[in-house]
DNA sequence: AAGATGTTTCGATATTTCTAGAATTCTCGA
DNA sequence: TCGAGAATTCTAGAAATATCGAAACATCTT
C-alpha cells in the first residue's frame, strides 16, 4: 500500500460524519445499509450523505450496489483491514504494541508463515 | 477514545507530507529528530514543516522538546496505538482479521533493549 | 403512464486548509 | 553583548472541502 492511498483512506475518514457511517456500516455487516437509513440514523441532509459516501466509495472504503429504489452501501472490511495494518506497521513499529491489545477479535486464525 | 478524537487523529495523518514526517518520526524512535533535520530529510520548507508538526502536536501525536537550539520532535506511541485500536475495533469489528494480518512486529518482543 | 419514493447531481456559498516569504523569537558561542 | 543558527509566527493568497436547496434521475407501484 503507497502512502498516497493511505492518505486518501485517511482523508475519507478523518470527518465526524464520514467516520460515524463507517462506523455504523461496519456495523451492520456485509448486507449494508440503505443511504436513506444512514442519513435518517445520523440525521444528515440526502446531499450532504451522498457527497461524503462519494467520497469513501472513491477511497474504496464502501461498496455499493442497488437494491430496488435503495442503494445499499456497505464497509469493504478488506480495505480498512489494510489501512489498519498499514498504520500498524508504518506507525507503530517498534514502539507501541502495549497499546494496541487486541482482544476483541480472536487470535485463532494466526498465520503460521516461516 | 471519543469519535472526535479519532478525526482529529486521523486528520493529523491525512496529508502525504504529515504522514511522511510521523513515518519517519516512528523510524527514529523515542529521541526523535529535530525539526531541521525533518525538514532537510523530506524537502519540506520550514514553516510549511513546522505548520504541520504543530498540527502533530495538537492531535497529540508528536512530542517536543527542546535541546539547545534545535526542537526534538517524536512519536507519540501511545496516541498512535490508540487510533490503530480504536479503527481496528470500531472499523474492522467482525470483519477483517484476515486483512490484518500484524507479523511485521513480534507481540512481547523487547529485542535489542539495552 | 402517472405518481411516489429513494438517491444523486447541480449550483452557489461558506469555511477550512495549505503554502511559503518576511519578520520574530529563542539559544548558543565568542 | 553581539552575531549566527534554528525554529516559529505573521500574513496573505490559492486551493480544497463542506453544506444543502432545488432540480434531475432511476425505480417501483398502481
Amino acid at each position: 500500500m503507497r502512502l498516497d492511498d493511505a492518505v486518501g483512506r485517511l482523508s475519507a475518514l478523518a470527518h465526524p460524519s464520514r467516520l460515524a457511517v463507517f462506523r455504523l456500516l461496519v456495523q451492520s455487516g456485509p448486507e449494508g445499509l440503505a443511504a436513506g437509513a444512514i442519513a435518517e440514523r445520523l440525521e444528515i441532509a440526502p446531499p450532504t450523505l451522498s457527497f461524503h459516501l462519494a467520497q469513501l466509495a472513491s477511497a474504496g472504503l464502501v461498496a455499493s450496489r442497488r437494491d430496488g429504489r435503495s442503494i445499499l452501501y456497505s464497509a469493504d472490511f478488506t480495505a480498512a483491514g489494510e489501512l489498519v495494518a498499514y498504520l500498524y506497521e508504518n506507525c507503530c513499529a517498534g514502539g507501541c504494541e502495549p497499546a494496541v491489545h487486541l482482544p476483541p477479535v480472536r487470535r485463532a486464525d494466526r498465520r503460521t508463515e516461516p
